[in-house]
DNA sequence: CTCCATGCAAATCTTTTGCAATCCT
DNA sequence: AGGATTGCAAAAGATTTGCATGGAG
């Protein structure tokens, strides 16, 4: 709870900062991000504010929030993007499974270190790691299902 | 060179057990391949062929050179898919610029051992790892470019 | 000869954009 | 007031698909 006061404090520090408007709709949709699950897909997102919020509108504010650093954009291998709410969160990668879409987390602190080392090897400035396997998880193996 | 020749090989077993022709349309694509850069968009494929093998073609055997695990596809935060080829390449990461779009490797074997270890941990049987990181390469944060 | 593969063009689907109306500050 | 924001509908792109024709085994 309070870490969702806190993201709407970032977030209006970073409009204010960037001289862009505190609009209802910008608020509107990040209070919709506490009721969808950790992964989610633009249309969920104006799904869960139809008639309030246009689909545009959703696309644009979510744009702003991974700006604004609290929300980041995740490739799961399908066409469309999926998204994460980045505050309140741990480090993690992402285990995909190809047959059923379930996503998996596992702690992805050492995996990000190798990451950053390559990164100052490089003298690359680091802003975000993605880590992800992808593959079949436990219950589809048992059901025998396959493919995707 | 010996290399590209198992990989013609090995995509012809792939076809043959999977019922499927080996076309020379199929090859083609294949062998297109060695003259683009490591990493490269369904469009490349199908200029280099130009005249030769339509777009539609070049994404049916991209997806059958994956399902051979010949090829990989990439996501660089971009609206349209790379693709990478496997074979007669390490394990590796990506460092993928913010600015430029470059894309830097790294090798890759300890991150990978991190996500293997949690894919066991879960009963997951992993297929794929991606590890990649978004930041600013060095060249571009000498030049002073800034965002994307 | 029987399927499989291919090209073409149309269809899909997600995301982006132009523009006029409306809302912040 | 004056720039920023929004909705709507159209545009833009990448990728996929239906279908009739040509190719592999």
């Amino acid at each position: 709870m309070s870490r969702n006061v806190d993201a709407q404090q970032a977030f209006v520090s970073f409009l204010r900062e960037a001289g862009l408007n505190v609009t209802r709709n910008r608020l509107a949709v990040l209070r919709a991000l506490r009721e969808l699950p950790r992964h989610f897909e633009a249309a969920q997102v104006w799904m869960a504010l139809r008639s309030q919020v246009s689909p545009a509108t959703v696309y644009r504010t979510l744009e702003l929030l991974e700006r604004a650093g609290l929300v980041r954009k995740v490739e799961f291998g399908e066409a469309h993007a999926h998204y994460e709410r980045t505050f309140g969160r741990e480090d993690h990668g992402h285990l995909v499974c190809r047959v059923c879409g379930r996503v998996l987390e596992f702690p992805g602190a050492s995996a990000r270190r190798t990451v950053e080392e390559a990164a100052a090897k490089n003298g690359f400035a680091l802003s975000e790691v993605v880590i992800q396997g992808y593959g079949v998880c436990a219950d589809c193996r048992a059901t025998g299902a396959e493919r995707v």
